[in-house]
DNA sequence: GTTAGCACTCAGAGAGTTTGAGTGCTAAAA
DNA sequence: TTTTAGCACTCAAACTCTCTGAGTGCTAAC
């Protein structure tokens, strides 16, 4: 797609006039924008040509143009310059981060509302655990005669607890024999992996205590289920009525609706390989999506996990805007796992 | 305040038929409504009267009557009858309880969606942790020689647990003597009481590790503090939309910024002594909720923690549905943390 | 105390009109 | 060949006006 450096310039005028105002742009206006030393008459000849390439769109015949999908995706791709953030704007990042931090419980909402603050779009938050999962050790630790607590821990080194009440009491010593069979037979083991048959083998070797073996066991199972089910979060749902795109009901209902149930995560779509990723209206896969974009950044957590933080707006978004600071975000949020700058270790949220 | 059996009856139903279909009432629906054997004329004589009474009025006059707050109130308090859950009804929510269990995790999250769903109601969920906790244990456990998991367990039975690395190796000893110094300075205190000279004593009596406490107590101080701290889940806000008081943006935007920043929890009305509260329209403190009813029920968690979940919705609510579905959903809560029906023990999110 | 009847009110729907921003095309100018 | 001025045309949105009908309050008769 070649276009003349005219052209151009007076696309980009366009889709940044369309992303401020959310009204179709005439040649009026553009003629007057920025140093165009040409006629509206010029522009309205441009636009035809544009709308004929198909960057353009009327509304109706006696409107301004406004950008198509593919418009928008010229636009991000080849037209849009980075937006530098201001002091302002990373110092309100940097203290939203730190604060966080505090809060290591939780990441994965925590983030999601953030960007939601930040961006005011809704946004989502969702976590990606690639591979599959295993205990890495189990302990268990005697709290009174007839209660412990189960520690497991993944082999991605998260740790996750539960206090069990028992009916009858436990000794000290049975405790310890658990202990050992579970870290013997039990570790490294997928979810798949943990077979009835396993269980049975297990449950006979344990003697007195087959009942806990089960207890435990299937409390492994659940930590591992529910870090391998990923989950979305969404927040800043209430941002979409302050778009105009959103004044009316039937536009926002079913978005928000989507938005809402947020089930199932495979919904929201993941950067394969890039950090970042735009998905422009029809690029979206999920029907409710159609008419928005979505932009989403992914963080790592570390451990072989990767978090994913996006923001779903119009069509009509300061793309520019939103990616420096996603990625922003993204880097902090990166940062704030990775390395020693806060309180290592990390143990919850997958 | 005092009424003939006929004007209760014209009242109810007056109610009864708004909260069916949203639009004003007229005589004549009454008049023809489940065996009134007068006439309209004389109906509209009554509501003149209930009218007088601050029971009822009139959006402009030639309109039908709508209910008032006061309306709503005395309807809750004398009129309502006891709706009847059907068994599909009690047998979804009995699944919804059941599916939740296996993530006690996230419970409070869990428990304002749950509810959400299956009142069709935005709904919200907070913790109300009454007393001053403290730790109650401590445990540390070498993972490798340079990393251990911390695991404290408040007076309450809940039990938190981070990974700790550190930039040298630990000897198995060293974590003894640890454990033991914290079991013993600091167990049984609450967050005021671990003052920074207590600190000091007992990173002097740590030696070398004396860097060492000073992690683990933050820990523990985070966790003390997290669990006061309540926090608030506000989920279903799309079905806010859904009715037709939230037809029009103008409304439905301030209530959904104000339930979307769920910051606050003391904006949200907590049952003092009932296990189940109703505010209706003015009765709320918070302005944004002057024209919705809250209806909220508490659950116990145990150990001296109650939950509360509510709903909130226009005035004209299914009161007798809602309440009797909240208090189905509150026991149902409760039992899954109290006794012995389920996995028992509990672990995270106060 | 109840009812029939009637005049009155008023939001909301529908039809028609006006407005103005914006277009496309043509013919002249550069 | 490109640009521009000019003009006729289009059409959504706003505005006005009228009509409709559900609903009321009041009065007088039952």
């Amino acid at each position: 797609m070649d276009l003349t450096e005219r052209k151009k310039r007076i696309l980009r005028a366009i889709i940044e006039n369309y992303i401020q105002s959310a009204e179709p742009v005439g040649s009026k206006t553009i003629a007057q924008s920025i140093g165009m030393e040409v006629s509206s008459a010029t522009i309205r000849n441009e636009m035809a040509d544009l709308e004929a390439m198909g960057l353009l769109e009327k509304p109706h015949t006696s409107a301004g143009r406004i950008p198509s999908s593919k418009g928008y995706r010229f636009y991000v791709n080849e037209l849009m310059e980075d937006h530098k953030l201001s002091l302002q704007e990373t110092e309100r990042m940097n203290q939203a981060l730190r604060m966080k931090m505090q809060e290591l419980d939780r990441v994965l909402d925590q983030a999601g509302r953030m960007v939601a603050q930040l961006t005011s779009y809704p946004a989502f938050a969702l976590s990606a655990g690639t591979e599959r999962m295993t205990i890495r050790r189990f302990d268990l630790l005697m709290v009174e005669r007839n209660a412990f607590i189960i520690v497991v821990m993944t082999d991605s080194n998260i740790v996750r607890n539960r206090l069990i009440r028992l009916p009858s009491d436990l000794s000290e010593a049975q405790l310890q024999m658990l202990n050992t069979l579970l870290n013997t037979t039990f570790t490294g083991l997928t979810l798949e992996e943990i077979t009835p048959e396993l269980m049975r083998v297990a449950q006979h070797a344990a003697g007195d205590a087959y009942g806990l073996i089960s207890l435990v066991v299937s409390f492994a199972m659940e930590v591992l289920e529910s870090l391998e089910q990923r989950r979305v979060h969404t927040s800043g749902l209430a941002h979409l009525l302050e778009l105009p795109e959103y004044q009316s009901l039937e536009r926002a209902q079913p978005l928000m609706s989507y938005l809402s149930e947020d089930s199932d995560p495979a919904r929201f779509p993941v950067p394969k390989d890039d950090p970042m990723k735009i998905l422009i209206g029809p690029e979206n896969v999920a029907d409710a999506l159609k008419d928005t974009s979505v932009v989403v950044a992914s963080y790592d957590i570390g451990e072989g996990m990767r978090g994913v933080i996006g923001v779903v707006g119009p069509t009509r978004m300061d793309y520019a805007k939103i990616t420096a600071r996603l990625s922003y975000l993204a880097e902090g949020l990166s940062r704030l796992f990775g390395q020693g700058e806060l309180p290592q270790g990390r143990d919850e949220e997958k």
